[in-house]
DNA sequence: AATTAGTACAACCGCGACCGG
DNA sequence: TCCGGTCGCGGTTGTACTAAT
Protein backbone atom coordinates (compact mmCIF):
# COMPACT_ATOMS: atom_id res chain seq x y z
CA UNK A 1 0.00 0.00 0.00
CA UNK A 2 2.69 2.36 0.68
CA UNK A 3 4.20 1.36 -2.29
CA UNK A 4 1.58 2.36 -4.28
CA UNK A 5 1.27 5.89 -2.64
CA UNK A 6 4.46 6.47 -3.47
CA UNK A 7 4.46 5.45 -6.75
CA UNK A 8 0.58 6.52 -7.98
CA UNK A 9 -1.00 9.31 -5.59
CA UNK A 10 -4.02 9.31 -7.65
CA UNK A 11 -5.15 6.08 -6.17
CA UNK A 12 -5.68 8.11 -3.11
CA UNK A 13 -8.57 9.29 -5.03
CA UNK A 14 -10.31 6.23 -4.98
CA UNK A 15 -9.48 4.96 -1.47
CA UNK A 16 -11.73 3.87 1.24
CA UNK A 17 -11.85 6.70 4.18
CA UNK A 18 -10.25 4.30 6.62
CA UNK A 19 -7.79 2.62 4.41
CA UNK A 20 -6.74 5.90 3.61
CA UNK A 21 -6.01 7.29 7.10
CA UNK A 22 -4.27 4.09 8.14
CA UNK A 23 -1.88 4.15 4.72
CA UNK A 24 -1.00 8.22 5.79
CA UNK A 25 -0.25 7.03 8.78
CA UNK A 26 2.04 4.72 7.72
CA UNK A 27 3.72 7.54 5.32
CA UNK A 28 3.94 9.75 7.78
CA UNK A 29 6.10 7.22 9.93
CA UNK A 30 7.74 6.16 7.14
CA UNK A 31 9.27 9.77 6.36
CA UNK A 32 9.49 10.41 9.80
CA UNK A 33 12.36 7.73 9.94
CA UNK A 34 13.55 8.67 6.55
CA UNK A 35 14.80 12.17 8.85
CA UNK A 36 12.25 14.35 7.79
CA UNK A 37 9.39 15.69 10.14
CA UNK A 38 5.81 15.30 8.87
CA UNK A 39 3.76 18.14 9.38
CA UNK A 40 1.05 17.11 11.31
CA UNK A 41 -1.01 19.39 8.81
CA UNK A 42 -0.28 17.56 5.73
CA UNK A 43 -0.15 13.80 6.73
CA UNK A 44 -2.04 11.06 8.27
CA UNK A 45 -4.36 13.56 10.54
CA UNK A 46 -8.04 13.71 9.99
CA UNK A 47 -9.25 17.30 8.97
CA UNK A 48 -13.06 18.93 8.82
CA UNK A 49 -15.60 18.80 11.16
CA UNK A 50 -15.26 17.12 14.56
CA UNK A 51 -17.92 14.13 15.13
CA UNK A 52 -19.29 13.90 18.80
CA UNK A 53 -17.26 10.54 19.03
CA UNK A 54 -13.97 13.03 18.79
CA UNK A 55 -15.70 15.83 20.92
CA UNK A 56 -16.13 13.04 23.53
CA UNK A 57 -12.47 11.77 23.49
CA UNK A 58 -11.18 15.33 23.74
CA UNK A 59 -13.73 16.68 26.59
CA UNK A 60 -12.60 13.65 28.87
CA UNK A 61 -8.70 13.74 28.44
CA UNK A 62 -8.51 17.49 29.12
CA UNK A 63 -11.30 17.31 31.91
CA UNK A 64 -8.48 13.96 33.46
CA UNK A 65 -5.19 15.95 32.15
CA UNK A 66 -5.21 19.28 31.23
CA UNK A 67 -4.15 19.67 27.97
CA UNK A 68 -0.68 20.23 28.41
CA UNK A 69 1.62 19.78 25.21
CA UNK A 70 -0.95 20.57 22.73
CA UNK A 71 1.42 18.73 19.82
CA UNK A 72 1.11 15.68 22.00
CA UNK A 73 -2.08 15.57 23.05
CA UNK A 74 -3.91 13.94 20.14
CA UNK A 75 -1.48 11.12 20.57
CA UNK A 76 -2.53 10.94 24.44
CA UNK A 77 -6.13 11.26 24.29
CA UNK A 78 -6.28 8.97 21.04
CA UNK A 79 -7.29 11.25 18.37
CA UNK A 80 -6.11 11.17 14.70
CA UNK A 81 -5.77 15.23 14.69
CA UNK A 82 -3.16 17.54 14.79
CA UNK A 83 -2.60 19.52 18.16
CA UNK A 84 -3.48 22.37 16.16
CA UNK A 85 -6.49 21.59 15.64
CA UNK A 86 -7.31 19.80 18.97
CA UNK A 87 -6.40 22.99 20.10
CA UNK A 88 -8.87 25.24 18.58
CA UNK A 89 -11.83 22.57 18.56
CA UNK A 90 -11.42 23.24 22.55
CA UNK A 91 -10.90 26.67 22.95
CA UNK A 92 -13.40 28.02 20.12
CA UNK A 93 -16.04 24.75 20.92
CA UNK A 94 -15.54 22.53 23.79
CA UNK A 95 -14.38 24.67 26.45
CA UNK A 96 -17.04 24.76 29.37
CA UNK A 97 -17.53 28.05 30.17
CA UNK A 98 -18.16 29.21 26.62
CA UNK A 99 -21.41 31.47 26.41
CA UNK A 100 -23.40 30.35 22.63
CA UNK A 101 -26.30 31.81 21.61
CA UNK A 102 -27.02 35.44 20.22
CA UNK A 103 -25.10 38.34 21.04
CA UNK A 104 -27.20 40.44 23.60
CA UNK A 105 -27.05 44.84 22.33
CA UNK A 106 -24.84 45.58 25.31
CA UNK A 107 -22.26 42.60 23.83
CA UNK A 108 -22.57 44.17 20.47
CA UNK A 109 -21.62 48.10 21.68
CA UNK A 110 -19.26 46.59 24.01
CA UNK A 111 -17.39 44.88 20.93
CA UNK A 112 -17.80 47.77 18.57
CA UNK A 113 -16.12 49.93 21.54
CA UNK A 114 -13.25 47.63 22.11
CA UNK A 115 -12.85 47.61 17.85
CA UNK A 116 -12.95 51.34 17.88
CA UNK A 117 -10.00 50.97 20.51
CA UNK A 118 -8.22 47.93 19.67
CA UNK A 119 -8.81 47.06 16.35
CA UNK A 120 -8.72 43.17 15.15
CA UNK A 121 -7.14 42.12 18.11
CA UNK A 122 -9.87 39.58 18.48
CA UNK A 123 -7.98 38.08 21.04
CA UNK A 124 -8.36 41.21 23.56
CA UNK A 125 -11.70 42.16 22.64
CA UNK A 126 -12.82 38.34 23.48
CA UNK A 127 -10.60 38.40 26.78
CA UNK A 128 -13.18 41.43 27.97
CA UNK A 129 -16.23 39.47 27.03
CA UNK A 130 -16.49 36.76 29.54
CA UNK A 131 -17.63 33.17 27.69
CA UNK A 132 -17.12 34.67 24.16
CA UNK A 133 -14.12 33.36 21.91
CA UNK A 134 -11.94 35.52 19.45
CA UNK A 135 -13.49 33.62 16.97
CA UNK A 136 -17.01 34.04 17.75
CA UNK A 137 -16.61 37.56 18.27
CA UNK A 138 -14.78 37.65 14.75
CA UNK A 139 -17.44 36.15 12.65
CA UNK A 140 -20.17 37.85 14.28
CA UNK A 141 -18.18 41.41 13.36
CA UNK A 142 -17.96 40.04 9.93
CA UNK A 143 -21.76 39.02 9.06
CA UNK A 144 -22.97 41.38 11.50
CA UNK A 145 -21.23 44.50 12.93
CA UNK A 146 -19.37 45.94 10.16
CA UNK A 147 -22.20 45.83 7.94
CA UNK A 148 -24.31 47.47 10.59
CA UNK A 149 -21.36 49.89 10.43
CA UNK A 150 -21.39 50.27 7.28
CA UNK A 151 -24.99 50.27 6.56
CA UNK A 152 -24.89 53.70 9.20
CA UNK A 153 -22.41 55.35 6.82
CA UNK A 154 -19.43 54.65 9.30
CA UNK A 155 -16.16 52.95 8.13
CA UNK A 156 -15.66 49.85 9.98
CA UNK A 157 -11.82 50.15 10.00
CA UNK A 158 -11.24 52.96 11.18
CA UNK A 159 -15.00 53.79 12.73
CA UNK A 160 -14.97 57.02 10.99
CA UNK A 161 -17.23 58.01 8.30
CA UNK A 162 -16.87 56.70 5.10
CA UNK A 163 -15.10 58.28 2.34
CA UNK A 164 -15.35 56.16 -0.40
CA UNK A 165 -18.47 57.79 -2.25
CA UNK A 166 -16.73 60.90 -1.70
CA UNK A 167 -14.13 59.45 -4.42
CA UNK A 168 -16.63 59.23 -6.82
CA UNK A 169 -17.54 63.23 -6.34
CA UNK A 170 -13.52 63.57 -6.69
CA UNK A 171 -13.59 61.82 -9.68
CA UNK A 172 -16.35 63.69 -11.02
CA UNK A 173 -13.92 66.75 -10.52
CA UNK A 174 -11.26 65.31 -12.89
CA UNK A 175 -13.58 64.57 -15.31
CA UNK A 176 -15.04 67.97 -15.36
CA UNK A 177 -11.66 69.16 -16.28
CA UNK A 178 -11.95 67.43 -19.50
CA UNK A 179 -15.31 67.85 -20.30
CA UNK A 180 -16.59 70.43 -22.98
CA UNK A 181 -19.26 72.90 -22.22
CA UNK A 182 -22.11 70.34 -23.23
CA UNK A 183 -20.91 67.78 -20.58
CA UNK A 184 -20.10 70.25 -18.09
CA UNK A 185 -23.50 71.20 -16.93
CA UNK A 186 -24.57 67.82 -16.73
CA UNK A 187 -21.68 66.78 -15.12
CA UNK A 188 -21.90 69.87 -12.18
CA UNK A 189 -25.77 68.56 -11.88
CA UNK A 190 -24.44 64.91 -11.41
CA UNK A 191 -21.85 65.72 -8.81
CA UNK A 192 -24.20 67.80 -6.89
CA UNK A 193 -26.84 65.30 -6.61
CA UNK A 194 -24.58 62.76 -5.50
CA UNK A 195 -23.83 64.90 -2.66
CA UNK A 196 -27.32 64.68 -1.50
CA UNK A 197 -26.86 60.81 -2.42
CA UNK A 198 -23.75 60.62 -0.26
CA UNK A 199 -25.63 62.89 2.22
CA UNK A 200 -28.41 60.30 2.81
CA UNK A 201 -26.44 57.05 2.16
CA UNK A 202 -24.28 58.23 4.68
CA UNK A 203 -27.19 59.01 7.68
CA UNK A 204 -29.46 56.13 6.34
CA UNK A 205 -30.02 52.80 8.44
CA UNK A 206 -31.49 49.57 8.38
CA UNK A 207 -35.05 51.01 9.44
CA UNK A 208 -35.18 52.11 5.90
CA UNK A 209 -34.34 49.55 3.83
CA UNK A 210 -36.17 51.48 0.79
CA UNK A 211 -33.63 54.16 1.06
CA UNK A 212 -30.62 52.95 0.84
CA UNK A 213 -27.47 53.72 -1.08
CA UNK A 214 -28.30 50.59 -3.54
CA UNK A 215 -31.79 51.85 -4.28
CA UNK A 216 -30.51 55.04 -5.31
CA UNK A 217 -27.71 53.67 -7.67
CA UNK A 218 -30.60 51.45 -9.42
CA UNK A 219 -33.21 54.41 -9.66
CA UNK A 220 -29.73 56.09 -10.97
CA UNK A 221 -28.63 53.69 -13.90
CA UNK A 222 -32.83 53.38 -15.05
CA UNK A 223 -33.07 56.59 -15.52
CA UNK A 224 -32.76 57.03 -19.27
CA UNK A 225 -34.08 58.85 -22.37
CA UNK A 226 -34.09 62.20 -21.53
CA UNK A 227 -34.20 64.86 -24.47
CA UNK A 228 -32.93 68.56 -24.32
CA UNK A 229 -31.23 68.43 -21.28
CA UNK A 230 -29.28 70.49 -22.82
CA UNK A 231 -30.03 74.01 -24.01
CA UNK A 232 -28.59 74.05 -27.66
CA UNK A 233 -27.50 78.10 -27.24
CA UNK A 234 -26.65 77.72 -23.81
CA UNK A 235 -24.26 75.23 -21.83
CA UNK A 236 -26.37 75.38 -18.85
CA UNK A 237 -28.37 72.47 -17.51
CA UNK A 238 -32.61 72.81 -17.97
CA UNK A 239 -34.34 72.02 -14.57
CA UNK A 240 -31.70 73.19 -12.15
CA UNK A 241 -34.95 74.99 -10.27
CA UNK A 242 -35.92 71.26 -9.79
CA UNK A 243 -32.37 70.45 -7.92
CA UNK A 244 -32.83 73.36 -5.40
CA UNK A 245 -36.43 72.25 -4.94
CA UNK A 246 -35.60 69.05 -4.46
CA UNK A 247 -33.09 69.89 -1.62
CA UNK A 248 -35.37 71.06 -0.07
CA UNK A 249 -37.85 68.46 0.08
CA UNK A 250 -34.79 66.19 1.71
CA UNK A 251 -35.94 66.40 5.27
CA UNK A 252 -39.71 64.75 4.39
CA UNK A 253 -38.12 62.03 2.84
CA UNK A 254 -37.82 60.17 6.27
CA UNK A 255 -33.65 60.07 6.56
CA UNK A 256 -33.63 62.18 9.81
CA UNK A 257 -33.29 60.75 13.15
CA UNK A 258 -32.18 57.29 11.99
CA UNK A 259 -28.58 57.34 13.06
CA UNK A 260 -29.41 57.90 16.76
CA UNK A 261 -30.98 55.00 17.09
CA UNK A 262 -27.28 52.88 17.78
CA UNK A 263 -25.21 54.64 20.30
CA UNK A 264 -22.30 52.89 20.45
CA UNK A 265 -19.94 54.10 23.34
CA UNK A 266 -17.04 55.16 20.58
CA UNK A 267 -15.07 57.55 22.69
CA UNK A 268 -13.04 59.27 20.18
CA UNK A 269 -13.77 60.54 16.72
CA UNK A 270 -17.82 61.38 16.37
CA UNK A 271 -19.98 59.01 17.57
CA UNK A 272 -23.23 57.96 15.62
CA UNK A 273 -25.21 59.92 18.16
CA UNK A 274 -23.47 63.29 17.17
CA UNK A 275 -24.59 63.16 13.83
CA UNK A 276 -28.28 62.73 14.13
CA UNK A 277 -29.48 64.81 11.51
CA UNK A 278 -31.95 67.60 12.71
CA UNK A 279 -35.62 67.37 11.57
CA UNK A 280 -36.60 71.32 10.65
CA UNK A 281 -35.50 71.54 7.32
CA UNK A 282 -32.59 73.00 7.50
CA UNK A 283 -31.07 69.45 8.19
CA UNK A 284 -27.51 69.74 8.96
CA UNK A 285 -25.17 66.46 9.13
CA UNK A 286 -21.83 66.87 10.92
CA UNK A 287 -20.15 63.78 9.39
CA UNK A 288 -21.08 64.60 5.95
CA UNK A 289 -19.87 68.12 6.04
CA UNK A 290 -17.09 67.31 7.98
CA UNK A 291 -16.33 64.28 5.21
CA UNK A 292 -17.23 66.93 2.09
CA UNK A 293 -15.21 69.52 3.39
CA UNK A 294 -12.01 67.03 3.77
CA UNK A 295 -12.41 65.74 0.44
CA UNK A 296 -12.40 69.27 -1.29
CA UNK A 297 -15.72 68.79 -2.75
CA UNK A 298 -16.75 72.10 -4.40
CA UNK A 299 -20.06 73.40 -2.73
CA UNK A 300 -21.99 73.27 -6.44
CA UNK A 301 -24.78 71.71 -4.85
CA UNK A 302 -25.09 71.17 -0.89
CA UNK A 303 -27.69 68.33 0.13
CA UNK A 304 -28.50 70.32 3.22
CA UNK A 305 -27.74 73.56 2.40
CA UNK A 306 -30.48 75.29 0.43
CA UNK A 307 -28.29 78.50 -0.24
CA UNK A 308 -25.60 76.38 -1.75
CA UNK A 309 -28.51 75.29 -3.93
CA UNK A 310 -29.65 78.63 -4.82
CA UNK A 311 -25.29 79.70 -5.30
CA UNK A 312 -25.16 76.15 -7.69
CA UNK A 313 -28.69 77.36 -9.58
CA UNK A 314 -27.01 81.21 -9.90
CA UNK A 315 -23.99 79.67 -10.94
CA UNK A 316 -25.46 77.91 -13.64
CA UNK A 317 -26.51 80.65 -15.99
CA UNK A 318 -29.33 82.32 -15.29
CA UNK A 319 -31.42 80.79 -18.16
CA UNK A 320 -32.83 77.80 -16.08
CA UNK A 321 -36.22 77.66 -15.83
CA UNK A 322 -38.29 77.36 -12.66
CA UNK A 323 -39.67 74.00 -11.89
CA UNK A 324 -43.06 73.27 -10.62
CA UNK A 325 -43.28 73.04 -7.07
CA UNK A 326 -44.17 69.35 -7.04
CA UNK A 327 -40.19 68.36 -8.28
CA UNK A 328 -38.65 65.57 -6.01
CA UNK A 329 -34.72 64.95 -5.58
CA UNK A 330 -35.13 62.35 -8.64
CA UNK A 331 -36.70 65.17 -11.37
CA UNK A 332 -32.92 66.44 -11.58
CA UNK A 333 -31.93 62.53 -11.70
CA UNK A 334 -34.21 62.63 -14.61
CA UNK A 335 -33.14 65.24 -16.15
CA UNK A 336 -29.37 63.79 -16.88
CA UNK A 337 -29.09 61.61 -19.72
CA UNK A 338 -26.98 58.92 -18.12
CA UNK A 339 -26.83 56.77 -20.96
CA UNK A 340 -24.99 60.08 -22.00
CA UNK A 341 -23.02 60.36 -19.55
CA UNK A 342 -22.03 56.90 -19.48
CA UNK A 343 -21.08 56.79 -22.75
CA UNK A 344 -19.10 59.51 -22.33
CA UNK A 345 -17.15 59.20 -19.38
CA UNK A 346 -17.88 55.60 -17.99
CA UNK A 347 -20.47 57.30 -15.11
CA UNK A 348 -22.40 53.91 -14.88
CA UNK A 349 -18.84 51.72 -14.49
CA UNK A 350 -18.09 54.08 -11.98
CA UNK A 351 -21.01 54.29 -9.55
CA UNK A 352 -21.09 49.86 -9.81
CA UNK A 353 -17.57 49.78 -8.76
CA UNK A 354 -18.37 52.42 -5.96
CA UNK A 355 -21.64 50.04 -5.17
CA UNK A 356 -19.52 46.90 -5.04
CA UNK A 357 -16.50 48.17 -3.20
CA UNK A 358 -19.12 49.49 -0.93
CA UNK A 359 -20.05 45.63 0.12
CA UNK A 360 -23.64 47.59 0.27
CA UNK A 361 -25.39 45.16 -2.97
CA UNK A 362 -26.09 42.42 0.67
CA UNK A 363 -28.71 44.92 1.98
C1' DA B 1 -40.12 21.29 -6.38
C1' DA B 2 -35.75 22.74 -8.04
C1' DT B 3 -32.36 26.06 -8.33
C1' DT B 4 -29.82 30.00 -6.94
C1' DA B 5 -28.15 33.45 -3.79
C1' DG B 6 -27.19 34.89 0.65
C1' DT B 7 -25.90 34.07 5.46
C1' DA B 8 -23.77 32.09 9.50
C1' DC B 9 -20.32 29.79 11.62
C1' DA B 10 -16.97 26.02 12.36
C1' DA B 11 -12.61 24.89 10.96
C1' DC B 12 -8.33 25.48 8.53
C1' DC B 13 -4.08 27.94 7.13
C1' DG B 14 -0.12 30.75 7.46
C1' DC B 15 2.52 33.78 9.95
C1' DG B 16 4.76 35.78 13.76
C1' DA B 17 5.81 35.80 18.72
C1' DC B 18 7.60 33.45 22.41
C1' DC B 19 10.52 30.30 24.84
C1' DG B 20 13.98 27.06 26.06
C1' DG B 21 18.19 24.72 24.81
C1' DT C 1 22.85 35.16 19.80
C1' DC C 2 20.91 31.66 17.14
C1' DC C 3 17.74 28.05 16.18
C1' DG C 4 13.98 24.93 16.34
C1' DG C 5 9.63 23.80 18.50
C1' DT C 6 5.32 25.35 20.07
C1' DC C 7 1.52 28.23 20.56
C1' DG C 8 -1.78 31.85 19.54
C1' DC C 9 -3.76 35.11 16.46
C1' DG C 10 -6.04 36.94 12.46
C1' DG C 11 -7.50 36.02 7.84
C1' DT C 12 -9.74 32.94 4.88
C1' DT C 13 -12.30 28.97 3.33
C1' DG C 14 -15.80 25.35 3.31
C1' DT C 15 -20.20 23.93 4.18
C1' DA C 16 -24.75 23.68 6.10
C1' DC C 17 -28.78 26.14 6.32
C1' DT C 18 -32.35 29.47 4.80
C1' DA C 19 -34.72 32.61 1.82
C1' DA C 20 -35.86 34.05 -2.61
C1' DT C 21 -36.97 33.12 -7.32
Amino acid sequence: MLELLLLRPSCILFAEPKSLDSSLSILASVLRKMGRAPCCDEIGVKKGPWTPEEDKLLVEYIQKNGHGSWRHLPKLAGLNRCGKSCRLRWTNYLRPDIKRGRFAEEEEKLIIHLHSLLGNKWSSIAARLPGRTDNEIKNHWNTHLRKKLLHMGIDPVTHKPRTDLNLFTSSLNLIKLQADATHLAKLQLAQGLLQVLTTTATTTSNSNPNMDLVGLMGLLSSLRNYEGFVNSNNSSPHGIQGSHSSLSSLPNMGFENQIGEFQAPIDHGPSPHELRVESNGASKNLYTSSTMNSNAMPPLVSATNSENAQMYASNSGGSVPLSSPSSTLFDAWEGLNLEDLNNDFGLKDMLEQISSSSSLHSY
